[in-house]
DNA sequence: CATGAATGAGGCTTCATTCAT
DNA sequence: CATGAATGAAGCCTCATTCAT
């Protein structure tokens, strides 16, 4: 059967398929065969469309750089200028980030796990994606360690690295088949860890 | 050129190369051909020892739960009861899994990039691993919490993320090449930052 | 854009790229692809007028077939029957033979190199050609040898495939790249050699 | 079923397969299931010997380049010096030639069929065999200018056209399927054809 | 135990051809 | 008539695995 689609549509179905295998089989065992069978389309139409199978792959992470810088973009704008919000603000942060992530569970998992091996081309694109976000992070700690809410004795190279492990570890975790934590009582904890860290009041030592 | 070798010591070396290879390439481009010309070994004599390319890849993995088990056994030992050396316990416990990461970058690499994509079985494998790691990190925090040392309001699973989390991340950075942090100050912030969270002193709201 | 034009014009265009194409890259490596962008036409038209790829090869056979049946014709037409012209005819006959080589270089090109390996229907069309072309060379011949021009003792066949064979292999060597000789000048060698041979005069054994 | 051979012995029968295939469908069209499949040999066991296509081509063209070399060795050695015997050395040469041409009938389709459009690399090969051949002949024949065999007023580079043309177009026809001349005949006509040229002795213009 | 030639399934890509618009 | 997206057979090549020596 033969279905005519204009090339964008036909172009995004295509990129659909290949998060779908990549993300569940990695780059190197996701096939052509797993990408057109997943996307119900000959052989040959993938071609129209990519010139190879690292093409897609471009592909795809361009789909993820767009949703990230979206997603940047709103967390700029997000202001922590007010003392009596900043606890509100960073709670929004960080559920906005974990609402991001798991919205985009595929291409997060792709993108974090071939982070290597594929090609230079790719593995810059992926740093520059991942500079972009650390970037911010830092200067967001910068910024609250000037108002005064955050030490000044924390590295905040120390702390986007705590910061960032942390969410890539919980989205990892998300991703993987599982029980899944309940996002709003993580962000919770994590604020108050954030806060106070773990050691309890009495301790005296 | 035919050198006899006992069987132990023959799959060794081809574990090693293995390591070394996938570490490198990844466990799908990892080919057999770069694994015996690793090994200096005839590509029948790697049939003779391993079943498949995915036997091998459970060897490494074999290598790296012994390593790990190791490790583990010298943690549990570890002692948290008296109060006066909790503070100077936690920062060696600390640098000891920093240590041991890096020292086993390459198996790092290995077990952390390729956990999805290879097989169940493995996947498997690779969980209990990883969940062997969680649990007696749970269960520290836990005692912690039973001492009096760790906060009761915060739930051991996810100071469990929390430390697995950055850690992995440390891991990974380190990996990747770039500036690689210092292990010692890593570790000092980290046990500032555990213990008394990011919050300034004078921050009042 | 969308062109429309009448049959004919069309199916012209097309064999000109065919040959312009062909002519570089060789039947096999010349695709349709290139045939329609040298055209600037879509995909499908050219279905409209070719029902495959061998029958533009066909078509632009039939092209050379034409030109060459002409060409043929004129030949033909000319006389060797007054003994005081002969050598001027003869003069004539081998510069317009060149020239019509040269004209249609592309055409030869295609001819003379994919004989054979095309298809048998082709190849069968090319002998066809070229016989007719080597029917018409030993009539002169035999002509030549019944008026006492030329010597009885040599086969025309001989004398046949020695013409065709320096006709062809000048038409090739004035095909590849490399300087080019002059025709005019050729010719006055080649009479001179068909008249009287190599041999210098004095040599008497 | 499994053959075991040694290196050299499984290549060269690859080469006579590539041969074989190669002259009757051409380079293009010769597809390496055809190649193994006159060899008897498995899709694998053709990439231990040769990189690729193109590799197997090469090492066709080596097999004649070595054989033309050889041929032209014997040539060389050849001596036109003793005027009595000039004419049964060339006879002898030209036999040489046919016969070689003849014996090797399926190599020279290669070679003057797909001399152009295969790659640069190749072409060059091609062109300097050709080159090679080309100037012994000239060589040949200003040396027969010198001793006064040869008239001087043919430019040796036509001689040499006419001598290499008649050469080719012989070997391809004699190639193509139809009634071969006999070479002893040919040679004699040739001969004749050399010294005398085509003009009747009676014939007075 | 060790070797490495041989195997063939399967991956990526091209391209002649079809057909809905 | 014209268009160009869609199709899938077939080509080239890789590589895990086998087996005769």
């Amino acid at each position: 059967m033969r279905t005519i689609l204009d090339k964008e549509t036909r172009k995004a179905q295509l990129v659909d398929a290949a998060i779908k295998v990549m993300a569940s089989k990695g780059y190197r065992s996701a096939s052509i065969s797993d990408i057109i069978s997943e996307a119900q389309v000959a052989r040959g139409t993938f071609y129209l469309h990519f010139s190879s199978k690292l093409d897609v792959f471009h592909a795809v992470m361009d789909r993820y750089v767009q949703l990230f810088e979206a997603r940047v973009r709103t967390e700029v704008a997000r202001s922590y200028d007010n003392p009596l919000s900043v606890r509100s603000s960073m709670r929004e942060s960080l559920l906005d980030w974990l609402r991001f992530f798991s919205e985009h569970k595929d291409l997060a998992k792709i993108v974090f796990r071939e982070a290597n091996a594929i090609d230079p081309d790719y593995e810059e694109r992926c740093y520059k994606l991942l500079e972009a976000c650390f970037a911010h992070w830092r200067e967001a700690v910068v910024r609250l360690q000037k108002i005064g809410f955050v030490r000044r004795d924390l590295d905040p190279e120390f702390l986007n690295m705590g910061f960032s492990g942390l969410l890539i570890h919980i989205v990892l975790r998300r991703i993987i088949p599982g029980p899944a934590p309940d996002l709003e009582s993580i962000v919770d904890q994590w604020i108050a860890f954030i806060e106070s860290g773990v050691k309890a009041k009495g301790w005296l030592l």
